[in-house]
DNA sequence: TTGAAAGCGCTAACAG
DNA sequence: CTGTTAGCGCTTTCAA
């Protein structure tokens, strides 16, 4: 039986000075043990702890931040959405924060809401934070943060302006690039994109990171479909592609649409890789075991988020130091068995191939990931 | 361009008795108006705002929480996990407690961390928070929650013990049982169950409606299988399903663990529906995409997180009336093509059944969803 | 309907 | 190494 706490409902909190009463000791001496101050003797930090420890005392936050100015806390604003990347960073986040010591504050932003991240910012600003992160916002304008605590965007290099705000992007471009020269690589001609919406800063990072690839081996660029992240939304781009005689290779911005459009391929009777091949972005957790299992690119969630942190930390703590570049995260391709070189005859699905890509196809066992680390 | 704050960096923020003296008032009139109090005439209302809006005036709620003893804050105590239904719950959280004018803390607990749940409840008690919801927490043995700030536990009725604990239900369990009566109704002798990890209540719950259902019905229950949520650990667990002769229908505890599940019945040659059923559980939004298109139960988030945060929220602010008993959430199962009546032959997988299931099996349109409420 | 005074529990300076 | 003295910016009495 652990036990929270050590006081029942009756008696008040103690505080401090009741700390250094028993301790025998200043109210100051406490707050200097309970800082882990410098220049207190062994002896009297011992019994302060003590004293602490039997009293069940714990500190009050308020108080602290009201005298010191400071709240010890960081405000995230993000999106209200079960999505995979947001979901991900979020927990990186927290996690980030919680190992340089800060709390955490949430506030969602509803999509569509107007002034959004304006709104959120400033509820967090109200309740007090020593810094903010913005993750993966989508476009409202331009929108200026003057606030008096740094702000760390993450996602949208670039997508606000203000005097203390750092961004740092996740990758994307890269990772979208990689993508999409994978399949260039396989001998596709060119390659489909079936981008995110493009309010969000996310999906434009993959469509030009598509479109880098693209112009980098004077390829055509196809007319980009755009969907709104959900399967839903792959599969009816997927009912329009099907059509387009031209289609050999689809990145899609995320997986889910990427299962979407899979889905719908298959119902038109395309195969995927044989006849078409699909390349998808997240590397969500059942990507590896939908059929066939999906060839896609890992986004660093820790990494990015950890290292955003940083930056924020050190521009609340050091506010005159410069801040590093952040560094590049890596690019992780995955591959599965949704990707293959184009078949024989590229424009060939009449004639149904019935020789498997070169990885076996689309039952290779899930096992045999590869993962292909390109920096 | 919208515009954040209004001060620059230099100037100190204004406190309430700026804004006091620019509008000719006291300060605990402007207290008064920012609180929504009465006995302010609308005059004078009117004048504070205008001054505060003039100044940009923020309240600084280290103070206020100081000087009332409450943070119109409550905590959040979640898994760090990207899973469907700890994401979907947390964002549920963060929107009724918005809605109930609250401010969200959140800590994530790593699992396996010993004493996580009571680590963190410690820290969100000394960040401040008025009120805590613990998230669908894992097993931890024996918790007592001896705090002096209401508790609120989602999915895990009873697992913590404590003068100010109120637990809340997810339904899971009535939610399982449909799951596994539908499998029943169609005509399955049985029902297998690929269970959850057994640490978490939530997968507990799923058990013990399965368990429910069969037994309601006085059929033979299978040896459980027992995944770790995990698309990977249902496609393990569908390789050693694959050998039962008796297998013609699986309840898995989630739909990513279904995923990997049918997947590894493909692999062994197994057809779904035709020659095993499978039901998932939370209605991922991959989940009408995959194929077969994936018959599941959808979890109710948003009406579990909102009703729960009502009680707590009571809690908090009526501490002496009673609490109403929380309704139990609808069931709604999802139909789709992953469950079909049990071909003719039980055993009949020697025979690759040709003929699809009733509902036109594994190519439906994902537009045909049938969704049927049981209550 | 409004105001004056007195803290909330801590940290910041400055002494010793 | 330790203590003293002031506040931090609000809300809470209580009085007008």
């Amino acid at each position: 039986m652990t036990r929270v706490g050590g006081r029942g409902t009756g008696p008040a909190a103690p505080r401090s000075v009741d700390v250094a009463r028993l301790a025998g000791v200043s109210q100051k001496t406490v707050s200097r043990v309970l800082n882990g101050e410098r220049y207190v003797s062994d002896e009297v930090r011992r019994r302060v702890l003590e004293a602490a420890e039997e009293l069940g005392y714990r500190l009050n936050n308020a108080a602290r931040a009201l005298a010191s100015g400071r709240t010890r806390s960081i405000g995230v604003v993000t999106l209200g959405t079960a999505l995979y990347g947001p979901a991900s960073l979020l927990i990186g986040i927290e996690r980030a924060a919680r190992d340089a010591g800060y709390a955490l504050r949430v506030v969602n932003t509803l999509e569509g809401d107007p002034g959004g991240v304006v709104g959120a910012v400033e509820s967090l600003l109200e309740q007090g934070v020593d810094g903010i992160v913005v993750s993966e916002p989508i476009d409202e304008g331009a929108v200026s943060l003057s606030v008096d605590v740094p702000v760390l965007v993450l996602g949208a290099p670039a997508a606000f302006g203000g005097p203390r705000v750092v961004a740092a992007g996740v990758g994307a471009e890269l990772l979208a690039r990689a993508a999409t020269e994978h399949l260039l690589d396989l001998g596709h001609v060119t390659v489909h994109h079936l981008a995110g919406p493009q309010r969000w800063f996310a999906a434009r990072d993959r469509l030009h990171g598509w479109r880098a690839a693209l112009t980098a081996r004077d390829r055509e660029q196809p007319p980009v479909i755009e969907g709104d992240w959900s399967a839903a939304s792959g599969y009816a781009a997927g009912r329009e592609l099907a059509h387009d005689s031209s289609l050999t290779a689809v990145f899609a911005a995320n997986d889910d649409m990427a299962i979407g459009l899979i889905r719908a391929l298959a119902d038109a009777g395309l195969r995927v890789p044989d006849d078409v091949s699909v390349v998808g972005f997240d590397d969500i957790p059942v990507s590896a075991y939908v059929t066939p299992p999906l060839t896609t690119v890992r986004q660093p969630f820790d990494a990015v988020a950890h290292d955003g942190l940083r930056l924020l930390v050190q521009a609340i703590e050091k506010p005159d130091v410069e801040l590093p570049p952040p560094n590049d995260p890596p690019v992780e391709l995955v591959l599965r068995a949704s990707t293959a070189p184009p078949s024989p005859r590229k424009t060939g699905r009449s004639t149904r191939s019935t020789a498997s890509g070169p990885r076996g196809g689309a039952h290779a066992p899930p096992a045999a990931d590869e993962a292909s680390s390109t920096d």
